[in-house]
DNA sequence: ACTCCTCTTGATAGATCGCTCTAGCGTGAC
DNA sequence: GTCACGCTAGAGCGATCTATCAAGAGGAGT
């Protein structure tokens, strides 16, 4: 546990969670994450002896945690323009990547929602925590609990439901539209 | 093309849809279709020549237009309730089927999105129908072009972002307070 | 120098993938 | 009767999948 210092796991993760995002998870294999990596094959089962499955049970926490972190733009002083720039944020970078990297783990939950209960909680894990932390934001900015959380689901169901039909679109106003609905209902729940 | 009536190419398509739906594109084998769907392997060659990819394609033409039918409950004359019964049925719906069946094409429209450009496209058609249907009841309603769109755009990406976080989380509360904020923006521009 | 131990390396197994191919069944036309 | 044709039927191909395995390189501790 203590040497999660290793560069080739690193990079194993990193790729494996890239191909993840863009091929999804059974359309992306293995040996193509060790390739792409430029690690050797044997490493992968070395670092994750639970293979495939540990693998993605591991970078969907990993980058669970990393995307609940952009939340920080929200601000209690003035939480709907940091609002406004989570969504502005999204849409250019999704942009930036020719539309191939949205939502590190969408394309896993749905995948594996029925077929694969561990790494269904595990996605499950992550949705659950991205809610309370916009919930805390916004309860921090001054809006009731309960209304907070309301918004926080809205929020993030927005964004990644725009993922889906920009990548398909290939625009990103979908990102745009969802975020401008979505400052609009936090801007007049803060009014009240 | 007149015969689009043989039971054993609709048992196919029906099957595809159903398992695409469940465990995406590359997570559905074609043995399994037909497997599942009583019909011989050959057959599947034989109605899509084209084999995977042709099949998908029409399997994401024809729920596509399926789906696009439900918002038949949103008519002019009460546009909010109708809306409102739109997220609520597809709540309904989600729990019912064990949170197995949400979008019929979402699945495939993440995983192809950088994979497979004809594909790809045949997605962003569907999306963009829904798109141009739902805008339409909501200037029927008596909202502008403009500010239809975006709501539209804004309703179907909620939609399916609470797809996929009800699918993870086993809950329908997504889809329900998506729903809600939508309605209230709706709303809200009705009243102006 | 010798022993551990972490990590590297790639060959290989066994299953499954999408797909092709040939053969045969059944029904309607003539 | 028999020919044509839509459809059934599934064996099998090459490729690729996940996973296992045995062997060795490199470095730290003694």
């Amino acid at each position: 546990m203590a040497a999660s210092k290793s560069p080739t796991r690193r990079r194993i993760l990193d790729t494996g969670a890239r191909l993840f995002r863009r091929n999804g998870y059974t359309g992306t294999g293995l040996k193509q994450i060790t390739g792409e990596a430029g690690a050797p094959f044997g490493s992968l089962y070395h670092f994750f002896p639970g293979g495939k499955r540990e693998l993605a049970a591991e970078i969907i926490r990993t980058e669970g945690a990393g995307y609940a972190r952009t939340f920080d733009v929200v601000r209690a002083e003035d939480a709907v323009a940091g609002l406004r720039a989570w969504f502005a944020g999204a849409a250019e970078v999704l942009e930036a990547g020719d539309y191939a990297d949205a939502c590190p783990i969408a394309a896993i939950a749905l995948e594996v929602a029925s077929t694969d209960d561990d790494l269904r909680q595990a996605t499950a894990e992550v949705f659950t925590d991205w809610i309370e932390q916009a919930a805390a934001r916004f309860t921090e900015a001054g809006i009731a609990p309960a209304r907070a959380r309301t918004l926080a689901v809205s929020a993030i169901a927005s964004l990644e439901g725009a993922f889906v039909l920009a990548r398909a679109l290939r625009s990103p106003e979908p990102v745009l539209s969802a975020g401008e609905i979505v400052v609009a209902a936090v801007e007049r729940e803060l009014a009240s």
